[in-house]
DNA sequence: TACAATTACTTAAACGTTTAAGTGGAGTAA
DNA sequence: TTACTCCACTTAAACGTTTAAGTAATTGTA
């Protein structure tokens, strides 16, 4: 036999009350005037049966479910999601405690190939969503549609009404171009994962032209180079560059993991880094820590971003700025020297 | 003015039945008889007005909510997940894909202080609990109590009525034990994360000391070293190692992420892999393929973890084994060679 | 021809909350 | 004394489903 489920109806039995009173009492409701006694009468009868509330029966009539969807970008639909960049796997973690700190639960979903995810969305009443990365353009044209508030994070669609939380992206590529530069170099390459319209890629591609145009330096085609952000691509793209003829001296890439791989490949292809090779990384992920060498890398707070993401959701006033731009520091470790035989 | 949303009544009204109707339309009842026109009839309606059923009142009603929680390791409580290894980010990516494929979505969350979680499952009326690696010893005992199945991957709580996942911990570390035996290794170190008494760790500390015994090696307590499973630790405790006197010439990790750790400590401190000291790992994820030296590992199926857990979770007929165990099997790579000067 | 079975529905209660509106009674003001 | 305001509640509808039970028309069987 299954045990029923404790409801306010045993509570007010309990506590000789109303379930009105049960449910003033225990949601605090400060417009509503309940006697010292009864209120300890109602939370003694909570106490004693052990009553959880019901979510699904609030959500039904607050049409509110206290829920919130954060999508992760996947390697391919279906497929593995991102984690493999530890960057998202922080990002997730700061979202799911600040989200719980509110009140509010975390539902994870990958990339979805049509509508289907605003349908789960609806189905389940959620109360935001959260895309991270970028997604393919028609998920946010279906994004519009939705009356649930939405926070993009790290997705460049300024044409469309969205809240969003980024990073300086295209400063600080220019930035860490600019670092390296200081150090002398000028053959620079840029690594980075595919180049999309509306993605944090191109607007670090746009940082990193600034500074070369900014110092004069001629942008060279063959040193642009993008595939995927995964450590396999920068292996391979360390061990073509090694082979290259004019090789670059410095590279610019847009994730610690392509950096790690890029060592890696470098490595094997005995080339020395930072001595042949300079490189610089971004994301700051523990990666950049335990690569060797150490490398030196555009560091953000995933954690405020996660944090930021929450209560830009959940705020209601519409005051505040709807697109929030994080700062980044530079954290120079090992991995960038100065150009051999430079001034 | 908030749109309202279009639910069963309107379909009914639309399609001119009863709201029973549509919904034994929406569920494509067997068990009852309706006439093709009719389904037609609802169908279209379902279409044209754009019909999204709600979960809420389902779930109210069903007492089902098609909601599986996910409780993934941290690193602290409250603190980030522990996605830097990326097992946990493999493993939770499977159990979103499968879950979907059944129509069911995850919520995740991370251990939590007292029995703060089954609140969480018995609110939200969670189909399903999905306990991912080791956690406070009280976290079990609360978990007896409820009546949401749940499912353990990766701990041993053999005394606890919970179904469970697991792969061969012990007759695995026995083997990656014995690999490094057969290449004349005898001074074989053990790196681990905490051991604890129903963790995997434990189990893989015992077929380590299964593989010594068969061969007749004497255990040696400065051989067996844990801490964290982190690169962190692996690093810090490779240049301990290295500086040790009686140094070990083969050290089983029993994870790759300490694996790497190790390679990098040990690399700092000018000793070379395999040659000076061979290594192998544990899960064989990309960490393990982007080793320099490519890291020997024991592999196991990550995906098949994630869908088997789903699969037991759901699945009513418990005629099934409760306690399924996946093979494993030894990757050979670059980071286990014969002992230098070996038969 | 009578009645049982089948088909194709409809009716209405139930799930567990929230909340607007209502109800007495006590206290206060005129 | 009457009227009004608080206080401390209660009543009952509503949220959007599911489903057991009911019904009316049609078909099948003896």
């Amino acid at each position: 036999m299954q045990k029923r489920r404790i409801n306010m109806k045993d509570i007010a039995k309990e506590a000789n009350v109303s379930v009105a009173t049960v449910s003033y009492v225990i949601n605090k409701r400060k417009d509503q005037t309940i006697a010292a006694t009864t209120i300890k009468r109602v939370e003694d009868a909570v106490k004693k049966l052990g009553y959880v509330p019901n979510l699904a029966a609030k959500a039904l009539v607050a049409n509110k479910s206290y829920l919130i969807g954060v999508v992760i970008p996947q390697t391919e639909p279906g497929k593995e999601f991102m984690f493999s960049n530890p960057f998202y796997g922080e990002l997730l973690s700061s979202i799911e405690f600040n989200a719980r700190e509110k009140g509010y639960h975390v539902l994870i979903s990958g990339t979805n190939v049509d509508q289907s995810y605003l349908e789960i969305a609806n189905k389940r009443s959620l109360d935001g969503i959260i895309i991270v990365g970028i997604h393919p353009d028609n998920y946010y044209e279906n994004l519009i549609t939705t009356s649930i508030p939405v926070v993009l994070i790290d997705s460049y669609c300024n044409n469309l009404p969205f809240k969003s939380i980024s990073i300086k992206d295209r400063e600080s590529a220019r930035i860490a171009t600019k670092h390296l530069i200081d150090k002398g170099h000028r053959k620079i390459a840029f690594a980075s994962g595919v180049i999309t319209d509306n993605g944090v890629t191109y607007e670090r591609y746009l940082g990193y032209l600034d500074a070369l145009k900014e110092a004069n330096i001629e942008i060279k085609k063959q040193y642009i180079y993008s595939g995927t952000v995964s450590q396999d691509y920068g292996k391979e793209l360390g061990i073509k560059i090694a082979k290259q003829k004019d090789r670059p001296t410095a590279i610019f890439s847009t994730a610690d993991i392509i950096a790690f791989g890029l060592i890696n490949g470098l490595k094997k292809s005995n080339l020395n880094i930072p001595e042949d090779i300079s490189i610089i990384g971004f994301d700051d992920t523990w990666i950049a820590r335990d690569c060797d060498p150490q490398l030196t890398t555009i560091k953000q707070d995933v954690f405020k971003k996660g944090e930021k993401a929450i209560e830009l959701l959940l705020n209601e006033k519409s005051e505040e700025n709807q697109n929030i731009v994080l700062d980044i520091e530079l954290i120079e470790r090992e991995s960038v020297s100065k150009i051999k035989g430079g001034v």
